[in-house]
RNA sequence: CGCGGGGUGGAGCAGCUCGGUAGCUCGCUGGGCUCAUAACCCAGAGGUCGCAGGUUCAAAUCCUGCCCCCGCUACCA
């Protein structure tokens, strides 16, 4: 390789306080299959994803529960976010919390850097206010007042008038950085994805950036400014820096240096569009005034909408994800997300849909050639994968649609097109399904003079179906396992994780005489799950 | 005129950057097959590609105007 970087793919950290949704399992989804993918590929990877724990919302619930903020992130931590790494079959390499001491600590210092450069001065934010919150609002936060309070814009909470307060903060020089940001995405209109995305940071940055508030004094529950203990870390300034933190920000030798030299900077930062803002302006600038490395590239999926809405907890739309790995498996899950949404805008999700993409292309298609494949050659070749004959032109086109199949795959994937990528790979296995109808071995293997045909053919569909399950394998890492064993596979050829993207497509890796068998259905039906 | 996204057969979506048979999943009709998870394969019906103009030999695809839906409009994560 041309360097010994790793791939570094990141989710954001979710914020603690949330219930996970399917919308976090997105982007965890997303994150996992890109960095499966690169695995494959042969390349070091490093996956990132985590939890933001500070601020006041915490510190609101935990109280209203009884608890410390830190007791109570710990509690949610264990018994809500972790497990949807295991729910959906996250490969994650790291969990990141904003409250371990390797982040609060690497955090003050990166301040302290900041502090000492000139970036970061003492001024007065001023805002309006209300008394009943306890906390500042913004514009957007404050509605027209009824009744006594007509005419003017009051607490969207209380209702009541707010207060033109003002406070000392520590500020972040980030209006320095209009137009260093500015020449950066001219230079780079791949940093931002996607063309939406993109023109839409640029549009923002245009109109000139703000110096930042970085710092709070009306609540204690975050990191300590480190020159002024009175004063805890702007939570967004906080948690962007999970992503450096985590790998060894900082560390000047030891093997948070190593880590850091090697992994830094993230590739991917995967991020829901409606922190992108952070992500692709602040984020960056903070790492231009430390004179680090930036970010190769921001991605802001779309939303999942339920009902034509964006899903929200208020609403009571969210969707914990094991409701429908329950009922799918965790496979399906990845799968179908990836699949009928095409990543960076947004789709919606319904159960009919979800059922509708399992039932056909899951258990219809996938599932039920590998099921008529393996039946097969337990049929008419007692179970062992016979060696192919000479291979005719149907053979041999079979062979290259995989080619161009795996390779419109790899090219999507890598530019993140899951949907594009996914979607070749699936026409490629219903050619296969077209192929074993149109060569009929049952026909074949009713006349002793078609043995040699029938073995061709029984030998081309199982090659076509190690090769899927190789391409397959990040997006469904537990039935394309299953299909290995079942082809036979792994004696030969080694765990399935350990097979190439790049080489996926080479014909005749399938070595003749391997034991095929039938195993259980790797996508069953189901019963529908809309049954209220 | 704040910025941006979207309006494609019954439903949900792709295509639009690089104009030239409108594609996918589901649903519907007819046929084939029987290895397989009553699955698979083939054929077909069904679309004024939001509306109106324009450019062009040719526009869903480029340009202009309009209508409708949605998100964002920063220091709440």
């Amino acid at each position: 390789m041309a360097e010994d970087k790793a791939f570094y793919v990141t989710t954001p950290i979710y914020y603690v306080n949330d219930a996970p949704h399917i919308g976090h399992a997105y982007t965890t989804t997303a994150g996992d299959v890109l960095a499966r993918w690169h695995r494959m590929r042969g390349e070091r990877v490093w996956f990132l994803t985590g939890t933001d724990e500070h601020g006041q919302k915490v510190m609101r619930t935990a109280e209203a529960n009884s608890s410390t903020p830190q007791e109570w992130a710990d509690r949610l931590v264990e018994s809500a976010w972790k497990p949807v790494l295991q729910t959906i079959d996250a490969s994650t390499d790291d969990f990141i919390r904003t409250t371990e001491t390797r982040h609060t600590e690497r955090v003050q210092a990166f301040l302290q850097g900041l502090k000492d450069a000139g970036e970061i001065y003492e001024g007065s934010y001023e805002g309006p206010y209300c008394v009943s919150c306890e906390e500042f609002k913004l514009p957007a936060d404050l509605v027209d007042g009824v009744g006594e309070y007509a005419g003017e814009r009051v607490c969207a909470i209380h209702g009541r008038s707010i207060e033109n307060v003002s406070e000392i903060n520590w500020f972040f020089r980030l209006s320095a950085y209009t137009e260093p940001l500015l020449a950066y995405y001219e230079a780079n209109p791949l940093a931002v994805e996607p063309v939406s995305a993109y023109n839409e940071v640029v549009a923002f940055i245009r109109q000139g950036l703000q110096d930042l508030s970085i710092s709070r004094s009306s609540f204690d529950w975050g990191i300590p400014v480190p020159w002024d203990p009175e004063q805890v870390v702007y939570v967004w300034f906080d948690a962007l820096l999970n992503y450096a933190t985590a790998v060894g920000l900082g560390d000047v030798d030891g093997p948070g240096a190593d880590k850091f030299r090697s992994t830094w900077p993230a590739d991917v930062h995967l991020v829901g569009k409606d922190i992108l803002r952070f992500h692709a302006v602040i984020w960056p600038a903070m790492l231009m005034a430390a004179t680090l490395p930036l970010p190769r590239k921001v991605f802001a999926h779309g939303w999942l909408l339920v009902g034509g809405e964006k899903m929200s907890k208020t609403k009571l739309t969210g969707i914990p994800p094991e409701e429908i790995t329950n009922h799918f498996g965790s496979d399906a899950f990845r799968y179908y997300f990836l699949r009928a949404i095409a990543f960076g805008q947004d789709g919606s999700f319904s159960w009919e849909d979800m059922s509708a993409r399992y039932t056909s292309e899951l258990a219809n298609g996938l599932g039920n050639l590998a099921s008529r494949a393996t039946a097969m050659v337990g049929k008419y070749c007692e179970g062992l994968l016979p060696a192919p004959g000479d291979l005719g032109p149907d053979e041999v086109a079979l062979a290259a649609l995989l080619r161009a199949a795996a390779a419109t795959a790899d090219g999507a994937v890598l530019a993140l097109d899951f949907s594009t990528g996914i979607g070749a790979i699936k026409e490629f296995v219903d050619a296969v399904n077209g192929y074993v109808t149109e060569q009929a071995p049952w026909v074949l293997a009713k006349d002793p003079a078609s043995a040699e045909r029938l073995n061709t053919v029984l030998y081309a569909v199982c090659e076509s179906l190690r090769a899927i399950a190789v391409l397959y394998h990040p997006l469904m890492p537990k039935a394309t396992a299953s299909l290995w064993v079942a082809l036979g596979a792994e004696a030969k050829l080694g765990p399935i994780g350990a097979q190439r993207i790049q080489e996926a497509s080479q014909w005749g890796q399938l070595p003749a005489g391997v034991i095929v068998t039938k195993g259980d259905s790797l996508f069953p039906r189901l019963e529908d799950p809309v049954d209220a």
